[in-house]
DNA sequence: CTTCTTTTTAGACATTTGTCCAGTAAAAGC
DNA sequence: GCTTTTACTGGACAAATGTCTAAAAAGAAG
């Protein structure tokens, strides 16, 4: 939990604020291909991913479809679960084994509530999120699968590293096929 | 400013609250074809429509494409510039006449540092957003042009009925042609 | 009502992207 | 090191979608 305690105190929590918050959150272990969330169950936690990567999907017609991979140091959540508190319409699993910080719903709220820098990092955490899936959205409607794959490239080369590409072509929204024939466009 | 007080008397507000509320806002109105927010420029304000229809577009090789179109009662902004403040990435103009209920990002931090239950409607504004902006992501992830035509359709039909099907197309990450097509199809 | 403008539809053809599949390469397990 | 599995590439063809364009339809203006 000492990358926890370093994470928030480095947002300029005190030591007081920081054993509550510290406390709110338990590491859970994954296994790979362990399930984090299952579609059709609620899941009332979000998370900040310690270590391994996740992969979140929906099956379409039995196919797997990637929607989203989250890796170290990035939160966790399905957002329409978790903030509705309903059914999840997504799975998220361990792609490798991992670990996730995990905090329920009702015990984030209750952070926000009693520490005033808390509701600051959430909103702030809320805000950012915004920024980053709104460009992602953007970028779907705006640019080619290929402009897709090269902003990646540019911007996020260490997802390239790590992510199997099947996965990959599917966050670009194309397929591996597809893909395939872009990489080999680009040299 | 009636229907602003209205708006938040009905989300429990005090009239002390109402009062301070309604102040830090300011209605302005826009001609049909005004900028509400142009590219490069750095947009510190976040609105609730009053009246009308604003499109959100960027414009690729001379060509406009829509990315979202944002009408009464629902919230606008540049997300990306406002939040970071930054330049703006995107245009949002008036495809009608219309008017936005506006407040700064000062003024607005100011409401959620001073009135309690300001902090937690912003939150639900910031959560209720990241819900909706993930959905469409996922969709357009997930599902075919068409498909993602019949859940519009299904779902906000009143969208269909008032904006322009050019607009749409964009939005749905279609060419017009195609949309035509689509339509063709289903009937 | 008539004219002018904007929006929508759709044909013909080009390009992009997907499907199916097999071969190769790489990784994991023993 | 060998075997088995998983990941990646690319050919051939099919389907989806885009481009260009003109005509029809609908809406706005006089």
């Amino acid at each position: 939990m000492e990358k926890l305690k370093y994470y928030f105190s480095a947002m300029g929590f005190n030591d007081n604020d920081l054993e509550k918050i510290v406390a709110a959150f338990k590491l859970q272990h994954f296994k790979k291909n362990e399930s984090f969330v299952e579609e059709g169950k609620t899941s009332r936690y979000i998370g900040l991913v310690d270590s391994g990567m996740f992969q979140y999907y929906v099956l379409i017609d039995g196919e797997e479809r990637t929607t989203y991979i989250s890796i170290e140091n990035t939160f966790i959540a399905s957002v329409l679960s978790f903030v509705g508190e309903i059914p999840a319409l997504e799975n998220i699993r361990a792609l490798t084994d991992g670990a996730i910080f995990l905090i329920s719903r009702v015990n984030l709220k209750k952070l926000v509530n009693e520490i005033p820098l808390f509701k600051d990092f959430y909103i702030n955490l809320l805000e950012q999120s915004i920024c980053g899936i709104d460009a992602t959205r953007h970028d779907l409607i705006v640019l080619s699968g290929e402009q897709r794959y090269e902003k990646m490239l540019r911007e996020e080369p260490h997802l390239l590293q790590r992510i199997p590409l099947q996965y990959l072509a599917s966050m670009l929204g194309v397929t591996p096929r597809h893909l395939s024939r872009i990489r080999n466009n680009i040299r």
